[in-house]
DNA sequence: TATTGTTATACTCTATAACTATA
DNA sequence: TATAGTTATAGAGTATAACAATA
């Protein structure tokens, strides 16, 4: 195997097209490459763009409810679940009780996610700049600032 | 009901961090929203992102096969069986034998399907418009230049 | 031998409802 | 009454392998 062609026929010749040109269409073919270059990057650790997502909400100080992490991520609560399990279960974050509510549970990582986050981080890096490879770093930070808008309506 | 609040606390708290600003996630984000408004203005004509993706493809003069469906659109062929079945089963596509390659079939949209398409596209495109409302005209024209190259990546 | 479409199957993801303990 | 987390379950979506017909 020498070079892998990345772009092959069909998709040059179904491309323009209504469906093709289209904004969401766009957004959801870029998402799709992004996505399994992600997944393809996390699988050395064990992790998907989901438990990923996880984990790096969970490392940081703002100490989530899963009710927050379900929200924020668009999950239903009963998903939130399973992903809080799997990294419970590999010693990846803990459940705290809420002082202030005895109902939720406060979602913190350990010493250990922490380093597997740092490292994931490097390796999704590595594999989201290979798929912005395209842009500049000032187009990607465009990008970001487009996106933003879109991604947290007010 | 008097107005929805489509910003709730949660995702303001955690949207600061290494995750909420990260390129890859703001373009999950985004197209999630995308594909939600968009399934929700499709339902009306039991259609989903798919489905409407498939007539799209269909209804144009390009004729795809199975497979170069299958490649434009990210899926495996055997998902497209599916599609093109139901499509097929509803009068809007036909199979039609390829001429040169007689294993390969032709997906054509019929007159019906491509009157449900016309009608389904002003639909997606009005949900559309919502989503990106934050966004103008020039915007939208510029985000989606970006984000052609990085779903075309050469 | 390789490819197109197909079938079958298993696996993941997603959506829903119901339950418990708290509020 | 309502909410946070949980459980169970069913449905949709996805991935894989194997097959027939054709190249």
């Amino acid at each position: 195997m020498t070079e892998t062609p990345k772009q092959t026929v069909p998709v040059e010749r179904l491309r323009h097209g209504d469906l093709g040109d289209d904004l969401s269409f766009l957004l959801a073919r870029a998402n799709a490459l992004s996505v399994s270059a992600a997944n393809t990057a996390l699988a050395a650790f064990d992790l998907k763009v989901r438990s990923y997502s996880v984990l790096a909400l969970v490392v940081g100080d703002e100490r989530p409810s899963q009710r927050e992490l379900a929200e924020f991520l668009r999950l239903d609560p009963s998903q939130v679940v399973a992903l809080v399990d799997d990294l419970e279960r590999r010693g990846l974050a803990t459940r705290l009780p809420d002082e202030s509510d005895r109902r939720a549970k406060v979602i913190v990582g350990t010493t250990a996610g922490r380093e597997l986050f740092a490292v994931a981080r490097r390796a999704t890096q590595r594999a989201e700049l290979e798929v912005h490879s395209a842009l500049s770093a000032k187009e990607r930070e465009l990008l970001a600032d487009t996106l933003r808008r879109i991604a947290y309506p007010r």
